[in-house]
DNA sequence: ATAGGATTCGAACCGTGGTTCAAGTCTTGA
DNA sequence: TCAAGACTTGAACCACGGTTCGAATCCTAT
């Protein structure tokens, strides 16, 4: 019924991310998606319109998450955006499932990039606003609030690019890690 | 003669790398690069074998004008690294040339990675080996060099993906920016 | 049990895009 | 001037990959 739709849905949205992750979006085919998947290619648009809308569910779910960690984010501003870019860097490195992805809002569709835009632009104000205010209440050092979130943004995003789980450091050594450095460029 | 085919190249190389910029590496077609260029498709491979000699010689280009950034440093640990990001952004957002396309090694066929990621790497290995020289001389705080050395890669990659001409900082501007915060993260 | 819908398959369709090619034009050196 | 080779072209080739489709199978509700 309609949970067993919804659950393998689900399941395909991972295997496809998955595919995203070691092939990059372009060079992600959908038979490989199916594969991974453990179905065939044809059977993928019982569930998914195509290609264009697996990217799509796959980025929204990413930055959904991480707008939800800027909403439960609490203490001072330091606090704020250390557990903000903790939680970040998690949903970008633990969940392999559809973090690099959320990169590259240029590979959807003209028409279905606007609301991701909107969202992403969403998480980016909402960051500097944290930076804003903690200058403001003198925690952080005056600076270009905007360059400065976007220097952060970079910073965690990147990681996606040279993570490899069997590497020498954990994701959460890397979360603590990139956090420290990146505060403490704000601090007075 | 030579000359003339050598300058002819080099053109096309710009032009390529205008189109990398605009469509992304795997969306830019030999007959749209043909077209900036000014000849026709076929002609391309009187000049390159493929699209793929022409991205190889783009990545090159880029790399090997950072590496050159990282020799002419000199001073402080603090004033060379702040001298390698500036250069380092005026690469990515200046010549709009080949800047872009040095981000995606993967984008390149098995073969002829292995240059590349050589390059690659010891250019970051060049930055660490200066924030780790920084810290041996007590002109930086203890830190983990690998890691911050990456974050601050990120941070300066990233821009080309936000970077617009005609928005209201101009590179300069921004690769001060950002070697302000990213090399007082460091400082004790 | 059985009709009707959901699911599944794999082959085939088709546009896109990198590449090749045969044939022209232009340049250059003797 | 006149080959010979460099340059140039546009059409055609061909593989790849997203997508469609008709038919077979499974599941569920009555």
């Amino acid at each position: 019924m309609r949970q067993r739709n919804e659950a393998r849905r689900l399941d395909i949205l991972r295997a496809a991310a998955r595919v995203f992750r070691r092939r990059g979006i372009a060079a992600a085919g959908m038979r490989e998606i199916a594969e991974e998947a453990g179905l065939s290619p044809g059977n993928l648009y019982h569930y998914f319109s195509g290609k264009d809308e697996i990217l799509l569910f796959c980025q929204e779910r990413t930055l959904e998450r991480m707008l939800a960690a800027v909403q439960d984010a609490r203490g001072t501003a330091a606090e704020r955006l250390r557990a903000v870019l903790e939680a970040h860097v998690h949903s970008m490195l633990d969940e392999l499932e559809s973090a690099t992805a959320h990169l590259d809002v240029e590979a959807l569709p003209e028409e279905m990039r606007a609301p991701m835009i909107a969202k992403r632009d969403a998480y980016e104000r909402a960051i500097r606003s944290i930076v804003e205010e903690g200058v403001k209440r003198g925690e952080f050092a005056p600076c270009a609030a905007a360059l400065v979130t976007r220097a952060m943004l970079g910073a965690v995003n990147w990681t996606a690019r040279w993570y490899r789980p069997e590497g020498p450091q954990t994701s959460a050594e890397i979360a603590t890690g990139l956090s420290d450095y990146l505060v403490k460029g704000l601090l007075k």
